[in-house]
DNA sequence: GTTTAGCACTCGACGTAACTGAGTGCTAAC
DNA sequence: GTTAGCACTCAGTTACGTCGAGTGCTAAAC
């Protein structure tokens, strides 16, 4: 059932040859492109053999051979190690990031910096606000019974929700929170907090129960407003490629994109450790399109906070390029989120 | 020159046929379709002078006619008039509208209203916000060097901008300011209440001068941050129409989608009137597409705020059905964003 | 003078058939 | 185990004929 070296060999050289050209592989054309010296021949056996065990296929009966997902998904896991560490090194990325003040820009900017590099799309998911380290709390009062209530973390995130109530609270009395709550709890995340409140409120029953309820729930953020915000730029690098090229696949492609919130939800979920990971065709099932490729890894942002970042393409991906890529830019990401001051140094 | 009245009913029932069908339109198909009692070679002669005036073209010498840019213009300027006022009656309409308490999302549910209704996808931007009414600032320190300023206008809108100083002021002297802005402006436009504090400040300097300056200047926007939102709701739509089956058509409608700061400033530009406006095929050349047309409207928010909706469609577009559509969703938008409680009422 | 019928002509769309070439599988020889 | 040779397959392209929608023009009818 394993796979042995030689044959290892030439399904690295039909997955390279497919990931530059999108046509399908003969052996001839391993013959000439790959150093193995072998004949046309012999290629066709093992390539015969590859088809057998589900790593190739033929569009059709008299065509070469296409990687299959499963021959993706081996290459990745397998194949592709020891190129890995060899990136262009940080200096030159660090040198193309021009980070902002204002985070959000610097998401988008990085989210940029992917799709230029890679020339497939970059996309940035900005990490959960709730578990974000709380930094200070301001309310202004929109109208009798609306409030709203602006959220500043540590990492420099800001979010304003609106606040409906039953009882408008005096102006005092928001002061008198909102001090209490800048003062009491800055430096903990949304998480930490609210469980501390709903815990001491159980106790000692005091006037503001409701509304520190309701101002505590729009900090976490309601089902139905996402928890976070996706980036995705360099849409137009993906309709250049030939699997696009036919009106049909171009509009699911073109619906894929519409819906932001289920790409975003997908790539939330679908990472929570370290380091990059690559997600592949079907995987991505969710997207509605099952040629494209994920690579995708979690920048930190803060102490205890993640987002997740990464890089949008075809199923034929340039995997030994993307993957150190995102890598990279995962990591300048966090050093600039995590410690500004130096980086803004560096970079400035 | 001018066309007489049966020149113009046959320029009529072309522009409507073409407008249904997306096929050229022959003599034949004409006397089938019109009322008008005339026989193919009639309407043949009649067509040829129409082609002859810029109103007809043909794709190929053996096919029908199609109605040029000049048509569409013509059709709209002077065929349209009587139906016009014979829109399907508010009530309906008001019924689908569902605004929500947040503006942001009321003005994106109008789009998406537009988009559902016309078929077509509909566009909506945010009014300028320093056109509009100042309700209330407040300031939040991000570091040593930032401060966050939040700008609500009376209508709902919400900004916040990063302000840089050199000179940190105290919590004392924000909150001083904060307050002087907030009892002395309310109500006013931010343009208005710069064109005072600039004077002013020319006559008694005091020490706030230059984070005053950075502050109105934040409020303003900057030229690079764009001065209000795009919202396209249903841009797929558009993509079923047989105008853009074609892969590479697709492909430059999917680039105009991603520009979005050019489309907005088109839209933002071309309008500053009451009343709906028609903008044909390559009269938003600046789309980089020359067979779309935009249906706008300005939509009240306030007294002095407008901001502007509207459909974005194939030049083919049901004019006649989509122009009344238009009207009255900018009417309602606006009469919610001028009276918010009233049309609450009614809805809820 | 306007309208209509008739007719020859044009030209894209469609379908069929033949050809080409890249690529395979198999068998036999090295 | 590897390679050379050969027959076979099949998508893609080209060439060609047919079809039909539609036109322009001319001459007759109203």
């Amino acid at each position: 059932m394993e796979i042995t070296g030689r044959d290892q060999d030439i399904l690295r050289a039909t997955i390279l040859c497919y990931i530059k050209t999108a046509t399908p592989v003969g052996s001839r054309t391993l013959t000439k492109i790959s150093e193995l010296g072998l004949s046309p021949a012999t290629i066709r056996n093992v390539m015969a053999d590859l088809e057998e065990l589900g790593y190739l296929e033929q569009p059709h009966a008299s065509a070469g051979r296409v990687p299959t997902e499963k021959a993706y998904r081996f290459y990745v896991d397998h194949l592709l190690g020891p190129t890995l560490s060899a990136g262009e090194g940080d200096g030159l990325l660090a040198l193309r990031f021009t980070p902002s003040e204002d985070v959000t820009d610097t998401l988008q900017e990085a989210s940029r910096l992917l799709s230029l590099l890679s020339h497939y799309a970059g996309v940035v998911v900005t990490p959960r606000f709730s578990s974000q380290r709380f930094k200070r709390v301001e309310f202004v009062r929109l109208g009798e019974r609306q409030l709203l209530a602006i959220f500043v973390s540590e990492d420099g995130f800001i979010q304003h929700r609106r606040i409906e109530m039953d009882d408008a609270p005096s102006a005092n009395q928001l002061r008198q929170i909102a001090e209490e709550l800048n003062s009491r709890f800055r430096g903990q995340d949304l998480h930490a907090i609210r469980a501390t409140l709903v815990e001491e409120m159980r106790e000692h029953k005091h006037r503001y129960d409701q509304l520190m309820q309701q101002i505590l729930d729009a900090a976490q953020g309601s089902p139905t407003q996402p928890p976070g915000d996706l980036y995705v730029e360099g849409k137009t690098n993906i309709l250049d490629f030939p699997e696009f090229a036919e009106a049909e696949k171009m509009k699911a492609l073109f619906k894929t994109f519409e819906e932001k919130y289920m790409m975003m939800t997908l790539i939330e979920k679908s990472l929570d450790g370290d380091g990059v990971r690559v997600f592949i065709g079907s995987e991505n099932a969710a997207l509605g399109v099952n040629n494209l490729s994920l690579v995708l890894a979690n920048y930190r942002c803060g102490e205890h906070s993640y987002g997740t970042l990464g890089v949008l393409g075809p199923t034929r991906m340039e995997y030994d390029r993307v993957i150190p890529l995102v890598d990279q830019v995962a990591r300048l990401l966090g050093e600039f989120l995590t410690h500004p001051a130096r980086t803004d140094r560096a970079a400035g």
